[in-house]
DNA sequence: CTGTTAGCGCTTTCAT
DNA sequence: ATGAAAGCGCTAACAG
């Protein structure tokens, strides 16, 4: 079942029934109908390789991420194949796993594929790969922070202002030796580490031994370890400025199974408002990135470049919003 | 940068490279090792679409899934992923949205790419993709419960089995009036609903009204909304059967809220031993299935079956377990 | 608006 | 063990 099929039952050429299917302008409305409607009868579906061979451009969009794990993540994504799907783009998925050589491999691999678009998610291109990027083989939207080095347009958000913000939240509140946690430092680790130190160096109470780092990717059980390292480093800690919200959540359920209340001796404070940061037992304080959003825009503004009707190197700030919940609502003033 | 740029370099045919590349038997060792070398310091990258196009084989292997967002889903998908890969085959992701007509069209799509293989991801074929699949145009391996319908090899878990098992674990530690509570019905609901009834039954204190759903995706959230219906519903319930960990954990922290006692007031049991059950407070009686072992076997049955050397139509039940935790451990003697 | 010609980069088949 | 020829199904480029 080909197109010289397909055209050969409507009596036309080849390439006619071809231009119907893509480029609708350029075939009489009349025509095209009856090919469209003998295309749908004979149940024809084009051979994708065979297009991408003769095309040069494979249709499909890749999609760089660093895990295929973490919620959030997964947010952005539908936010993405919701709006890619609609508009007749494959996607193509390359998982990085948070490891520089295996992005290079993976991207190198795509763009002998001759894709449509590269979207990075929650990763900014880097050495190489950035370098390799940057001949602009096909556009590119990086979803990483408005500061990220980019090879393309980007979306996202201030991460050092929205860990700043909240590391100053919790200041606020009267806590004073706080803990910041993270897995394996990584992507925007670092930024959200240079808002705590900044926020805690505002504030005057600035100490790097109470940044802990684990090597273990982000858990709800990796909460829970950290926070007896926590009690171990710093004898009086008082709270803690997760990287994410399984961590905090891990910390909060750790905190109950010593007995520590939160948030009057301790409080938490997460990243990213997943589902269940409202309905926790304290309530647990967190910053929300419309996430679903974000995948939607990164999607349009993709299309938008690929039509040719946006530049290539946007940047787009979408914003947060830090929801200051029961978790770190000490009841007693600050020093007291 | 094509196959003959090589064949030119090494002084050979185009089709003696592409042997090299694919059919190591078939060209003398020394000879070989001279193209593979070539190839990688010139940076040859052979074009898929080309392949697909003259082989009729695309060399991947598609995943239909029901949502990219469920947790328990992507260990499997990680599982498949690790294995998959090492392999030389590509991944195409197919999001069928829980939809039927979805899948249809995008088995469709997929079938028309000429895969190497599909597998079905935490749901079965049916309807038209059952029958469009029994022409077996490809291998197909279903993880699935294995008494599902199945249109070629399965690997999964006795459903009914182990949700009757839980059931009856709560009904052992004296719950009586014990809902069951599911988001949108489908997939193995039905099978999990069986067992919870069987269970009931054989107890004699089934009831229907205490089944109950909800049309929105599972999440901590509808779990916190549940208990509410359940009080509704079952003026003196003593527990929930849940269909997933979400669920069970949104009932824990609703409960914490409303001041019901778990285990003593209320037993709450889940499904999938996330991270997180372990680690609440109370822990959650939950059963696992091991998801990342099951992504492993079923792309090595895929590739055996590929590679010739397994039958299309095994049947594996891979088991779960049972971990009856904090939270259905009540501690009083059933019925006082 | 429609058609003709040529060829995308690779693998199949058949020969040597 | 290696090669030559043919063609996979489609679209770009150029006619008309």
């Amino acid at each position: 079942m080909t197109l010289s099929d397909v055209a050969r039952v409507v009596g036309v050429s080849a390439i006619t029934v071809s231009r119907a299917l893509r480029v609708p302008g350029r075939v009489s409305p009349e025509l095209r109908n009856r090919i469209l409607e003998t295309v749908e009868q004979m149940g024809y579906v084009p051979d994708l390789a065979a297009r991408a061979l003769a095309s040069r451009d494979s249709g499909v969009i890749g999609l760089i991420m660093p895990t295929l794990t973490h919620v959030p993540l997964l947010d952005i994504m539908t936010g993405i194949e919701d709006r890619l799907c609609g508009s007749g783009f494959g996607i193509q998925y390359a998982n990085t796993r948070f490891d520089q050589a295996t992005m290079e491999q993976k991207v190198r691999m795509l763009l002998a594929q001759r894709p449509s678009g590269l979207i990075f998610v929650g990763v900014a291109p880097a050495g190489e790969t950035l370098a390799r990027l940057r001949h602009a083989p096909c556009p590119i939207v990086q979803i990483s922070d408005v500061s990220s080095e980019r090879a393309g347009s980007v979306i996202g958000i201030d991460t050092e202002l929205a860990s700043r913000m909240a590391t100053r939240h919790m200041l606020d509140k009267g806590y004073r030796r706080i803990a910041l946690v993270d897995g394996r430092p990584r992507g925007g680790s670092l930024l959200r580490r240079e808002g705590y130190e900044n926020a805690m160096r505002d504030a005057g109470v600035y100490d790097p031994a109470w940044e802990i780092f684990d090597d273990a990717p982000s858990s709800v059980g990796l909460g829970s370890r950290f926070l007896r390292r926590i009690l171990d480093t710093i004898p009086d800690a008082d709270g803690a400025f997760c990287h994410n919200d399984d961590l905090a959540l891990g910390i909060l359920f750790e905190c109950q199974r010593l007995g520590i209340r939160v948030p009057q001796d301790f409080g938490i404070c997460g990243f990213n408002d997943l589902d269940y940061a409202a309905l926790a037992q304290p309530s647990l304080t967190t910053v929300r990135v419309p996430r679903y959003d974000l995948g939607e825009q990164a999607a349009d503004m993709m299309i938008r470049v690929i039509r040719g009707t946006a530049s290539r190197d946007e940047v787009v700030d979408i914003g947060f919003t830090l929801f200051e919940r029961q978790s770190t609502q000490r009841d007693r003033p600050a020093g007291t």
